[in-house]
DNA sequence: TGTACATCAGTGAACGCGCGTTCACTGATGTAC
DNA sequence: TGTACATCAGTGAACGCGCGTTCACTGATGTAC
C-alpha cells in the first residue's frame, strides 16, 4: 500500500506491520510465518526474500519499537525545563502511552522472549531507550544529599519495574482487569509516593 | 512415578508436571499437546482422558500455582506479630521466592494469557492469593492518617506491580540481565522507598 | 525516444513432517458373589 | 479363596491439515545504448 516498488512495493515493511497486528491479536508465538505472509497478500516463500525466518521478523518489529520508544521517552524527558520531577513523571506517562498506542511493538520488545543480543542494532536501540530513563533518574538523584542517595541505576530500575508491572497487570485484558484504577492513575500515584519516599516531593501532590 | 493407579498411576498430575517443565523451558505456547504427552511417556490420545485440550492443561497448572502462591503469601503474612511493615516486606520476598522456585507456575499464571474467568476454581484461587496482598496493604493503611491515606487496593496494586515488574525484567534471562542489582535487593529497596513515601517508615532503613 | 538486456521480487508447485482429534480396541485393575 | 464380570485408562492406527522450506520459474521494473 506504500509506494509500490518492484512488485508489491514495500513488502518488508508490510510484513512487519502485519506481524505487529498479529502479535497484538494473538501474542508473539500465536501466529505462523505463512499466516503473516498470507495476510500481507503474498506467498509464504516471498518472506524469505526479506527475513531469514519468523524470529528475524519479530526482531525487526522489536527494533522499530525501541526506536519509537526512545523517541517518546526523549521527547517527554526533554521538557525538563520545568523540573526534574516533572520530567520523570512525564517519562512514566510516556511509557504507558507507548504501551497503549503500540501494543504490538511493546509485546515484541518485552514479551517475545527475544534477546537484546540478537543483533547489535537491537542492543543499541534498547540501550538508547533505557538510557533516557537512566538519565532522568540520574538528574533526580543529584538533588538528594549524597550520603542517602541511592544509585541512579537503581532508581531507574524501580521506575521501570513499576511501569512495566502496571502495563502487564493493569493495562491489558488478562488478569488484573478487576482493578478499580486507571493504569495512568496507578502509575502516577505510585511514582509520586515513590518520589516522596526519596524525599523529593512533599507527601501531598 | 507416583502411586500407580490403573495403568500409568497418576497421569493427570504427571501431565501437569511435564507441562510445567515445558512452560519453563519454552514458554506457554512453545510446546504442543503431543510433545507433552510424549515426554510423559504416553500416547497423545491419552491426554484427552484428563483434559479437553492444551488450554485446560495450562489452566490446571495455573490453578495449582495460585494455590501454592496463596500459601506462600499467607505464610509470609502470618508473621505479622512483628509489624505490619515487616509482614508486607515478607510478602514481597515471598512473591519473588515463588517466582524463582516455581517459574513454570508463575508463567502459567501471569504470562500464558489465561483468563481468570476460565473457571470458577481458578478465579477463586487467584482471589485468595491476591486477597492476602490486599489485606497486608489494608493493615498498613490503617496506620496512615485517614485524610492522606490512599485506598488499600491502590497500595496493594502498587506493590504487586512493582513485584511483577521486578520479576519480569530482572529475575529472568531476557532483557534486563544487565542490571547490577539482585532482584531481591531491587524489590526490597523499592518497597522501602515506597513505604517511606507513605510516611510509614523513617527514610533510613 | 526506442529497443535489448539485466535484475531480482514474488510465484506456485512440491516435499516431508508433526500436529490435533477420532475411534474401535485391549488389557490391567477393581469388585461382586 | 477363587472365579466371572464390569470398568475404564491408555493404545495405535487413521484422517485431513497447515506448516516451514526449497526450487526453478516468470514477469515487472530499471538501465545501457
Amino acid at each position: 500500500m506504500a509506494k509500490r516498488g518492484y512488485h508489491h512495493g514495500n513488502l518488508r515493511q508490510a510484513l512487519v506491520e502485519t506481524a505487529l497486528k498479529l502479535i497484538e491479536e494473538k501474542g508473539p508465538t500465536g501466529f505462523t510465518l505463512s499466516e503473516a505472509a498470507k495476510q500481507t497478500g503474498v506467498t509464504p516463500a516471498a518472506v524469505y526474500r526479506h527475513f531469514r525466518g519468523r524470529e528475524e521478523l519479530i526482531a525487526e518489529a522489536a527494533l522499530q519499537g525501541y526506536g519509537i520508544f526512545a523517541e517518546m521517552l526523549e521527547h517527554a524527558h526533554a521538557r525538563k525545563q520545568a523540573s526534574a520531577l516533572a520530567a520523570l513523571e512525564a517519562a512514566g506517562r510516556a511509557y504507558l502511552a507507548f504501551a497503549r498506542e503500540f501494543p504490538g511493538h511493546y509485546v515484541a520488545m518485552f514479551e517475545s522472549g527475544i534477546s537484546l543480543n540478537h543483533s547489535p542494532e537491537l542492543a543499541a536501540a534498547a540501550g538508547r531507550a533505557l538510557g533516557v530513563l537512566e538519565r532522568a533518574a540520574s538528574d533526580l538523584s543529584a538533588r538528594i544529599p549524597p550520603q542517602r542517595r541511592p544509585p541512579a541505576s537503581m532508581v531507574s530500575a524501580h521506575i521501570w519495574a513499576l511501569s512495566h508491572g502496571v502495563v502487564e497487570l493493569f493495562a491489558r485484558g488478562s488478569p488484573g482487569t478487576k482493578s478499580p484504577f486507571a493504569p495512568e492513575d496507578l502509575l502516577e500515584s505510585g511514582i509520586a509516593i515513590y518520589l516522596s519516599g526519596l524525599g523529593l516531593i512533599r507527601p501531598d501532590e
